[in-house]
DNA sequence: TTGTGTTTTATTGCCTCC
DNA sequence: GGAGGCAATAAAACACAA
């Protein structure tokens, strides 16, 4: 007869009698052959020591055989099918905390990288921005310069061909490099300064100059690994 | 004390494996 | 087809705030 079987024929029964200590037993004998049975049966919880052999076991082995089941069973005073039934709630109990566990490490790894991904579009936006105070600061000034020189403005043509000619062309080359990829950083800062100092644009006194570039840069990607993601 | 939420024990039905 | 596992669920026991 199976476990499943044999506890059908008298599930109430056979779990209440299971958990009933001897000396009650005899008592509680007395209401088993009356309709009273479902009204005085009542589910007992397992007690400690019974746990916590039941817990050494499931260490050990969460899916044992048939007969260690017996066994246990017989040395803690249950039903093999009590125990059985204890070893599958107990695996439903320990899936549910591993899922529950799995949730918080994903949470918080997804949770570490949102943050990161918000201070990179951060980082990515005052990017653009000097990017394009670059790109209006070269503009005038190369501008200015071949005014002097009597070159003729005003076409995108000639504008196309100050900035590829000027002498910021260093600068903004590594500056839209700056956006693709963080190690040019450096360079950007690097040529920033040294174009703006050859046009005279930035004497070495103005280092704290209109568009804080070097500090803006500096702070910039060097250290957020944005390539990571 | 009581209402309510949580935990534990047990059942049922379905599925897979041998 | 039987044995045993799992998911869903019931129901009793328990914990605890109001």
């Amino acid at each position: 007869m199976s476990e499943r079987t044999e506890a059908a024929a008298c599930p109430i029964a056979s779990a209440w009698t299971a958990q009933i200590p001897s000396d009650e037993l005899e008592l509680e004998l007395q209401s088993v052959h009356s309709f009273e049975i479902s009204k005085n049966f009542s589910k007992r919880r397992f007690n400690d020591d019974q746990i916590k052999s039941l817990e050494n076991m499931f260490e050990a082995e969460s899916r044992p055989e048939f007969r260690v089941k017996q066994q246990l069973a017989n040395k803690l005073g249950l039903q093999p099918r009590q125990v059985a039934i204890w070893f599958q709630n107990k695996r439903a109990r320990s899936k549910s905390k591993q899922i529950e566990q799995e949730y918080s490490t994903l949470k918080a790894s997804y949770d570490d990288l949102s943050s990161k991904l918000e201070s990179l579009k951060k980082e990515n936006e005052s990017l653009h921005i000097q990017v394009q105070r670059l790109r209006q600061f070269t503009l005038k000034d190369a501008k200015e310069e071949h005014a002097k020189d009597g070159i003729k403005l005003g076409t995108d043509e000639t504008t196309k061909f100050l900035l590829e000619t000027s002498s910021h062309e260093l600068c903004m080359n590594a500056c839209q490099n700056s956006v693709q990829d963080a190690d040019s950083l450096g360079e950007v800062n690097n040529a920033l300064h040294m174009a703006q100092i050859a046009d005279g644009s930035l004497t070495s006194t103005e280092d704290g100059c209109n568009f804080e570039t070097s500090v803006l840069l500096e702070n910039s990607s060097c250290n957020s690994l944005w390539w990571e993601l």
